[in-house]
RNA sequence: GGGCGGCUAGCUCAGCUGGUCAGAGCACCUGGUUUACACCCAGGGGGUCGGGGGUUCGAACCCCUCGCCGCCCA
């Protein structure tokens, strides 16, 4: 016997102790067995598990368990990421919250050694999330992105790459981070619209003879302005071109030049010129040979390139006395109050500085050619297929990728300096010296770079760092490509693009064959979550509460391509209800005897009933193999679902009870044989999506009747059922059981007839094969109609009430119960609702073009619609009309 | 400014290549001591599928346009 129900606190832990000591997360070795692989995003390590992760994760869970169920060899590589600036971050938190030195104070080593050990302390937290969840990840093969072999990887990939001249340093305007002063890539830029101003400033001309106006966002940038440009065929500026400004407050003259750049539109048509503070600028600088005066410091304060009194002022307390001493020396022309984006860091929130600074680049340019081809050519397919588009449109427009940080955590640049500045790129110290030796003669002291590198670097590498790349490891042979990415649309550019590229270029293959981008899990109010804003949901808790199925199915049932998730717990409470019914029918199934027969064979089964579920749960597994296959989570979740509640246990086990009680052995022994093999089918097909119920149910029927050739259900195989199983005819006879008991429950309920009331129910009009089928199935239709029988007969005595169900005309005689009223009532609605089918329907096919047009099952089918609307109509206004004479 | 996604019952959402496609769950209403299940069973009400136009014999589904909402990129 069951207990009462499903306990997820207790059978969750004991069975994926289970499930991963016995090896079953590992691919099995057969070298036969096709492989199915599967990187997991790494989430970084020292986090926690929020619920994209849930998603995430459920997902790729899913799809390795059905592969692996298939006999494929299935990994499901799990990972950490070291996460440089988020990791450092918390640290320096750490670190500063238990009013501990800073990280400067503390040095370079010391820090580091920190790092390691929160990560040591805390590394474990998301992989035991995982754990919670269910994921079958291959523990053994868990690596991170700072470990020996992936630093191994990296230094390899940077040492190449820079041979070959695609990676390189430059000196060039970078989006720099004050508070972590530090670079940033482009796309660790987010633009936020702030409310700002356009001032409006005069800078006298150095003759005295006028003035120009122009106007900044950033009055501090004055300071390094080298230049106002102006349109060449701006005929208001025409006649000041080459002549000089006066700037205002540094006092140095600068020049007024040509440029495009210039929009006579736009303002006064005239524009002051930062080349060190702004990218337009910058070009414009270039272009005119103009001279780049850089105004900050690291955090960005005003340095000694600007007058004494603005040194050291933060750039907000500058832009004030800027606008200031403009106003005091008669030069502010005009506030003018502004909505306008302005560039923050995307990790640090503040405003992001343009700023010169020698840094390290990857040529994405050229990497990304043969990236866009895999996809151009299908070689790697993005699902769903919109994304492609996106992905098409930034490859294509890529810039250069700034790769250093000046951060401490995260991959050494492998790049040594000699006295001189020459740089000898090389995977280790020991090689940089003997590069060195080399040019100079002579040992010189080296110097590494200071710098780490962007923490995507690494991770672009993931596919085939973690199968043992550089080495050529069996792992590397065997599941590179991967076949799934399963990951979310907001890292396409960070991780996606990046994997592509470093992918193609070091393997020559693609990194993965299919990247399923799945939704993003939002708050009630369609917001990102994020601990910032603070409405993240924890999945911890709702496991807790709910147990870990209950959430794994309503994240896959709700996971629809494309689309935002949000998120309820009364959706995972229903969820939680779906295993509990299932949990009962497996009960209802041992209590009445449902136990495996020996060499059942379900095209073998005799019964119409048997036959008939038979053919429905090949239907469910067809749709839930092919939903599965094709990244369609949430069909199969909701196949699943109608079928094991619907027609299982709401059809099926009602429908057996006659027969599982009944005399006839043989027909019970068949019923009990086939509502214990579809139970067996059933716990197959949703194990993927809730592990832990059907491997409990697995195991707890693992006794009854013959014993199954399989050990544990995750490892067990897949139904491939034919489609032979299929049987038209039990359909047919059961859809028109089911059809009688529902309509005859409808009549019922509408007329108010007591639940007690047993009147038989009589078969008035039907074919010989119709009403075959309603005698032969009389017991349970009238059990379940809460009749007294089904009756063949001829005529209805006076005051039976009539419906009609495929042709079929029903007659329940129970006049004492109802009220004429209601039931005219009820027989007019029924009529008016045929009337308008049958208008509608005749609309259609009195239209000459539709029939000609028309596909001819169509017109068929609608032929038949009428004909049967029709008889029913008539049936029931001859039964409205006796009503009427009555009274 | 460009691009993408969404707008279907009170709520959250299904509706694939146009023809029972107007659906599900929750919520709501009515009834239920039908021995698997009240985490249940039976029945019911409720939507001119964002607005307008078009293509078609036929459109929630295709095209155009407008309107909101969200996201991405400038």
């Amino acid at each position: 016997m069951l207990e009462k129900s499903f306990d997820p606190k207790t059978a969750e832990p004991r069975l994926y102790a289970t499930w991963e000591s016995s090896g079953a997360f590992a691919p099995i070795a057969d070298p036969a067995a096709e492989p199915f692989s599967i990187v997991i995003p790494p989430p970084n390590v020292t986090g926690s598990l929020h619920i994209g992760h849930a998603l995430n994760n459920t997902l790729q869970d899913v799809l390795i368990r059905f592969e692996r169920m298939r006999g494929k060899a299935a990994l499901w590589l799990p990972g950490t990421d070291h996460a440089g600036i988020a990791t450092q971050m918390v640290v320096e938190r750490q670190l500063a919250a238990a009013g501990n030195q800073s990280r400067r104070d503390m040095g370079r080593e010391d820090f580091i050694a920190k790092v390691w050990e929160w990560k040591a302390e805390s590394g474990g937290t998301i992989t035991n999330q995982l754990r919670r969840l269910g994921a079958s990840c291959d523990w053994s093969r868990e690596r991170f992105t700072l470990d020996e072999g992936l630093s191994a990887a990296v230094r390899k990939v940077f040492v190449t790459l820079h041979k070959q001249k695609l990676i390189y340093r430059d000196k060039r305007l970078v989006n720099w981070d004050p508070q972590f002063q530090s670079a940033i890539s482009d796309i660790e830029v987010e633009q936020r619209e702030v409310d700002g101003a356009y001032y409006h400033f005069a800078y006298p001309l150095e003759d005295g003879t006028g003035e120009i106006v122009v106007a900044t966002t950033r009055p501090e940038t004055m300071l390094g302005d080298t230049a106002v440009a102006v349109n060449g065929k701006d005929e208001r500026y025409k006649h000041l071109i080459g002549r000089a400004v006066r700037l205002p407050i540094v006092g140095r003259p600068i020049p007024i030049i040509a440029d495009d750049y210039a929009d006579p539109e736009k303002g006064s048509g005239a524009v002051k010129i930062t080349p060190a503070h702004d990218f337009n600028d910058y070009q414009v600088g270039k272009r005119n040979n103009l001279p780049l005066i850089n105004i900050f410091d690291p955090q960005a304060r005003i340095n000694e390139n600007a007058p004494k009194e603005y040194q050291g002022l933060d750039r907000f307390a500058a832009r004030k006395k800027v606008v200031a001493e403009f106003e005091a020396l008669g030069l502010l022309r005009e506030i003018e109050k502004t909505r306008h984006a302005v560039p923050h860091g995307d990790r640090s929130g503040v405003v992001i500085e343009p700023y010169l600074t020698d840094q390290w680049y990857v040529d994405a340019k050229t990497l990304a050619g043969p990236a866009i081809a895999a996809v151009e050519e299908g070689r790697t397919l993005l699902e769903p297929k919109t994304w492609e588009k996106t992905y098409f449109e930034w490859m294509r427009n890529i810039e250069p990728w700034c790769i250093s940080r000046q951060l401490w955590w995260g991959h050494r640049i492998p790049a040594w300096y000699g006295p001189d500045g020459k740089i000898f790129v090389e995977e280790t110290e020991e090689e940089a010296k003997a590069a060195a030796r080399e040019v100079y003669g002579h040992d010189e002291p080296l110097r590494q770079d200071e710098d780490v590198l962007d923490t995507w670097f690494s991770s672009g590498l993931w596919p085939f760092s973690t199968l043992g790349w550089p080495e050529e490891t069996a792992d590397l042979a065997r599941f590179y490509p991967t076949n799934t990415l399963v990951t979310g649309f907001d890292i396409i550019f960070y991780w996606v693009a990046r994997m592509m590229m470093m992918g193609i270029h070091f393997t020559g293959q693609v990194p993965f064959k299919r990247v399923f981008f799945n939704a993003l899990v939002r708050d009630a109010s369609g917001a990102k979550m994020s601990k910032s804003k603070g409405n993240v949901m924890d999945p911890l808790d709702l496991v807790d509460q709910y147990g870990a199925d209950p959430l794994r199915f309503t994240l896959t049932a709700m996971s629809g391509q494309g689309r935002d998730i949000k998120l309820s717990t009364q959706r995972i409470e229903g969820y939680r209800n779906f295993g509990t019914k299932l949990w009962n029918a497996a009960n209802f199934c041992q209590f009445n005897g449902c136990v495996r027969a020996e060499g059942f064979d379900p095209a073998a089964v005799s019964n119409p009933l048997n036959r008939w579920i038979v053919g429905e749960t090949q239907k469910t597994a067809q749709v839930v193999t092919d939903s599965i296959a094709a990244c369609g989570f949430d069909g199969a979740a909701n196949a699943l679902y109608r079928f094991i509640w619907n027609t299982y246990c709401d059809w099926y086990v009602e429908l057996s009870k006659p027969l599982l009680k009944g005399e006839d052995a043989a027909a019970k022994a068949e019923t009990q044989a086939t509502a214990a093999w579809a139970l067996d089918v059933i716990l197959k097909l949703l194990h993927p999506i809730m592990p832990f119920l059907t491997e409990e149910l697995w195991t707890q029927t693992a006794d009854l009747g013959a014993p199954r050739a399989e050990g544990m259900l995750i490892t067990a195989s897949w139904p491939e059922l034919p489609a032979s199983l299929l049987d038209p005819k039990s359909e047919v006879e059961i859809g028109l059981i089911v059809a009688a008991i529902t309509e005859g429950r409808s009549v019922r309920a509408e007329l108010n007839v007591p639940g007690s009331a047993r009147p038989p129910l009589l078969v008035l009009e039907a074919t010989a094969a119709q009403r075959a089928i309603l005698e032969a199935n009389g017991p349970i239709v009238a059990q379940l109609l809460r009749a007294s029988e089904v009756q063949i007969a001829s005529s209805a005595p006076q005051g039976a009430i009539p419906f009609v169900v495929q042709g079929v005309t029903f007659a329940l005689p129970v006049a004492e119960f109802i009220d004429l009223a209601v039931e005219k009532a009820r027989l007019a609605k029924e009529i008016a609702t045929h009337a308008s089918d049958i208008a509608h329907v005749m609309k259609k096919l009195g239209n000459p073009a539709f029939v000609a047009n028309a596909k001819e099952e169509v017109v068929e089918e609608n032929r038949e619609r009428l004909a049967e609307s029709e008889a029913a109509k008539i049936k029931l206004e001859g039964a409205l009309a006796r009503l009427e004479a009555v009274v």
